[in-house]
DNA sequence: ATCGGATATATGGTATACCACAGATTGGCC
DNA sequence: GGCCAATCTGTGGTATACCATATATCCGAT
């Protein structure tokens, strides 16, 4: 091998727009948008200041990032951060339950053997976190366990399409998670999967998936008023002042 | 009612960017992108001359367009119009059934009587065309079909996800029709579809619309050799030249 | 005649200047 | 003192000029 094979990748049609655009994603996955003191408000010049570059790669990547879904633009007004609501929330939980059940279906039939036994291997292994209540590392576990299921099924547009909805979940996950039954039944979840997967029953492996996805969307829908209502109060206040 | 009622959505918020991005895309679903004839490259400065403004707004609406991977966009190369592959293809009606079975789950439970009678109405309605072979207005009426039921569950990011799917589906469909079997089958479908939808039966219906979309995948994997072969016979011929 | 390299050209990427409009500010009028 | 309007400021939208590089062209050396 000679150093030419470990230099290629480098700057290989590196673009300012596509590294902003990460770096904002990023950002904004980073801050805890729902906390009602955050400061939705990005603004272009000051960002340009900030990351040394003009304007133009900024507004093309903010333009994508507003089609994501992640920001909203509003001329003449500025761009802010979307913060999502309740509705949002679960019909993106829906539409992941959607895709990653019939992901399951295909892993039935386009798992190997060998790929299936690494997968309980791996959720085997990071069971304890859970029952450790080690919330962060089985969140990893967790997030590793469902992309790999979308990721065995063969087809990369159901993996492409989860993990689009998945950016807008980081947020949420912060908050809901926190309750150790929750991560306890997970783990049972899981194994009774990784059972019909194992067993080909493309049927079973379908429906366990979707009610495991479909119980987080019922505690959501339970636990998630909270947020909306302090921004509520917020306002109230903002109003009486 | 005064005039003002009927002027009022001019000009809101009208910006030359979304508009570009509307007619570019009309555009690009308009041409027969699999005909290897076609002039897969767009000209940011032609397209700038053409419709007389500059290239800035046509930049950002490419740069959507690429995200949607309507387009690629390569550095010093310039911008082409993507063809799918069958491979792409096939993803992509997976992925639909994918939404539109969860959709129809929810439909079960969120849709009124009063929805579905006009579904089965609907439906019938247009049943004739099938049988009279006219392709245009069977075509219409089989994407209203299942858009409405996209609809009728509620979710709406299920709807706009698929949607987003469709968009691509457009210069596939141009190919896939034609085959009136097809279509008779296809009424006979639709009609189990509802029968399930109006018994409020979940998992029937889910089942029913997955398969009905992929006996499409199926006819699809079956038959579109035929456009990659042209495009190879094509890259031979010119490497032959 | 052929090959190689220098130059020309075309393309997307980037920076910058200016524009139009929304909101806040301020000044003057009543 | 309060209210309205002119103005000022800040924002995203647009146009334009320039840059870096990939490709094509052409000329000369062999």
């Amino acid at each position: 091998m000679s150093i030419d094979d470990k230099l290629s990748p480098i700057a290989q049609s590196f673009t300012l727009k596509d590294h902003t655009f990460d770096v904002l994603r990023a950002a904004i996955l980073e801050m805890d948008i729902y906390d009602p003191e955050a400061d939705l408000r990005l603004d272009e010049r000051k960002l340009a200041e900030r990351l040394n570059i003009s304007r133009t790669p900024i507004r093309e990547a903010l333009a994508r990032l507003a089609h994501e879904g992640l920001v909203q633009i509003v001329p003449r007004k500025g761009v802010f951060v979307c913060r999502k609501s309740r509705k949002d929330i679960l019909e993106m939980v829906v539409t992941w339950a959607a895709l990653e059940s019939m992901a399951a279906r295909l892993v039935t039939i386009n798992a190997s053997d060998t790929d299936l036994k690494m997968l309980r291997k791996f959720a085997m292994k990071h069971s304890s976190s859970a029952v450790r209540a080690d919330l962060e590392e089985y969140s990893d576990a967790n997030v590793t366990f469902h992309q790999t299921i979308l990721e065995l099924s063969g087809c990369a547009l159901l993996r492409t399409t989860a993990d689009g909805l998945f950016t807008h979940m980081q947020a949420v996950r912060r908050r809901t998670m926190g309750e150790s039954d929750r991560a306890r039944r997970s783990v049972v979840d899981h194994m009774e999967i990784i059972d019909a997967l194992q067993s080909r029953d493309g049927d079973l492996a379908s429906r366990r998936v979707r009610e495991h996805t479909m119980r987080l969307h019922d505690h959501i829908a339970k636990t998630w008023s909270r947020v909306e209502n302090i921004g509520l109060l917020r306002d109230a206040a903002a109003r009486s002042n």
